[in-house]
DNA sequence: AATGAATGAGCGTTCATTCAT
DNA sequence: AATGAATGAACGCTCATTCAT
């Protein structure tokens, strides 16, 4: 049905210029900050007026909303190991495991515009306390359980060390999280090497081994 | 002499008057964000006028970048290794000197309305350029400086992996500015156990050991 | 001939929307007041698109002079007396005329949406001086001039005091002006005797006898 | 104490500042009506900057509902009849007390910046239910309940005819409303003879004796 | 003839900064 | 040294109007 048709052209239409404006404003956001930001500066940006802003979004902050949104949606594309796929990642060793999932998260960074939309987001929730929760619930949560239960799962399997796994989880990313800042500050070491295999290898080593308990035997 | 008597209290008041003003700004900048603070509450908070702000510090952004200032002075104070006290710090074992070192790291963050001011600064480095140069040059990096170096003097002791000191003084920065992010957020577990006995040993076993390696056993 | 019954029929669809527009537009002007009412909500109102209205209205001000205009003619077509009746109309004693006056304007009120219409003009007219000329003259002065004409022809029939004929038609018709406006503030006791003989009859009396002259005997 | 002085001084020029805004406001709110009076234009009329209004006022809105508080104010310190005085008042012929009435409330209409006032307020409150029921309760119930208590008093001293007091009250005010709303509009004749003796007596003696009842005689 | 997305001027309001007191 | 009233630029947002479809 050609009417079936044109309401499907027409959605089409208004989900690219939602996206052409999230993209926009997470620029924005991410290099003046969410309260500097103008709707005048992203309208420009999206090659846009003003107006047009508000035909799609009801208010500035919705933007950052369904920035959250967009990041939460596609996070959970690429990270959450799905169910049915358990066993298969378990059959990964350790070492490659972690490997992967540095190096999908450090690619993820860097993906569909998501570095500016991180910057900005995260630069909010440190003084909105809104949306912290927001950014906790849909974006950290989620993704730290399915960590920490593979975790466990490991734990079971003699893989690590009966580490507290929940309290682990955090540990990985919060150093991530702390990574990331670094990246965004310009850590020019972080930064050249933020792909490359000998950051993530290094990570690893350091994620298994530490610095090495020396005084442990010693003890 | 009187006049010196009276110039130094004069002056010792004008201290006391910008350090007022700069804690209450920190306060205001943690709970609303930089720019989302305004100099009226900032003043209400500081139980002065807005007029007086301006007879202390010339614009806002004075105030965020004394707060830097601030940090810095007392971080220098609190933690760096003292060049004449690098062998009785080397003295003590790797172990307790990584305890020693987050135990300091957290207490750093609940005194002196030192937190308000770390969030209210990384929130705004997250977003202005200027501020997160500032930031890296003052407060990052001449920590992380002693620290590498403090690093590889226990490699060069065979106390530590050879690991690529720099690095690591970067991951162990990262990992602490990545978990007051979660401190920030509100995330339960890192609130309660903050300073807790309990964190510190999860933190220096996991740095000391990591997740431990099995596979090195099999490879 | 077909060419010219499909355009009249094209005529009188025409004047269905038009109709369609200004009953939606009087309804919205009514509760919000004219520069309240957008576009968008007479639109949705009327069940077309924003678009549609300007087919047939040139801006949104042409809406509220052409409901004055609907206004005028309405009136004329109910109120005035028409010239050939004058005679029967004289006819009819003082009293009952009164009576009918003030029962054929407050059904007026109230039948055909002419309510949110007046009460939407009269508050326009109140702040807005070219609508004030265009109301005057089109709805109050041809009205008050029938109405001050027909007076005279009682007085010089004797049938009433020789009053200052204009001017008491003027009373008239601000007592009913005044009125309307107790009604649209919503006076319980006008808006529930709106159009019962109660009302009607204390308002002949008070016009035929007001609250009766006891110094009259007296001076 | 001089604190006291320059305090009370502040306040005296605070107030004069708000009168000075509410001028300029009701001044620009008759001429354009509320919602098309600028916030710039009010600040122009009133010479001050438009920021200046918002250390006075908390919005736009609260501008006309100080304009109500203020003619409610100004009307009932001139217009109520003072509970000691009734027996005074009583003491005056109905005629010369109608006389008195509607030459106060003439005059008051052109006093004190009231007819401004007026205008802005009544082409609100026909199109604002929140402001209908204020301008209700504040400015019309207490007048109207004052004359119609005394309206009965005449009446059970047998000098009025046996009226509805409450409803012939209402058409006093009605009346009254009315007729200003004539003078808005421009009529000539109205807005000529507004405080003329030859308007007042006219109205005094329709209220006495209507238009005279040739019919009670014949009936 | 009807649509509704796009426009941009203009609105009410905020707030860092100034300055007379 | 301290005040707080005044300022006005700049903001987020609305909406009458246009026009390609």
């Amino acid at each position: 049905m050609s009417h079936k048709k044109a309401e499907e052209r027409r959605e089409r239409r208004a989900a690219a210029r939602r996206n052409q404006i999230l993209d926009a404003a997470a620029e924005v956001f991410a290099e003046k900050g969410f309260a500097r930001a103008t709707t005048k500066e992203i309208a420009d940006r999206a090659d846009i007026s003003e107006g047009t802003i508000y035909n799609y979004f009801q208010a500035k902050e919705d933007l950052l909303i369904d920035i959250v949104g967009r990041l939460a949606e596609s996070q959970s594309l690429a990270l959450v190991i799905k169910p049915d796929m358990i066993e298969q990642v378990l059959a990964v060793p350790p070492r490659d495991f972690l490997n992967a999932m540095f190096h999908m998260r450090h690619a993820f960074v860097l993906e569909n515009n998501h570095l500016p939309m991180l910057q900005a987001v995260t630069a909010e929730v440190l003084v909105n306390q809104e949306f912290a929760a927001r950014y906790y619930r849909e974006l950290l949560e989620p993704a730290m359980g399915v960590l920490a239960q593979h975790l466990q799962a490991r734990i079971a399997r003699g893989e690590v060390r009966p580490v507290d796994a929940p309290l682990v989880a955090r540990f990985l990313f919060a150093f991530e999280l702390g990574l990331l800042g670094f990246y965004v500050l310009g850590d020019p070491l972080i930064q050249a090497e933020w792909q490359s295999d000998t950051l993530l290898e290094a990570m690893v080593d350091f994620f298994l081994n530490g610095l090495g308990d020396v005084s442990a035997g010693q003890g």
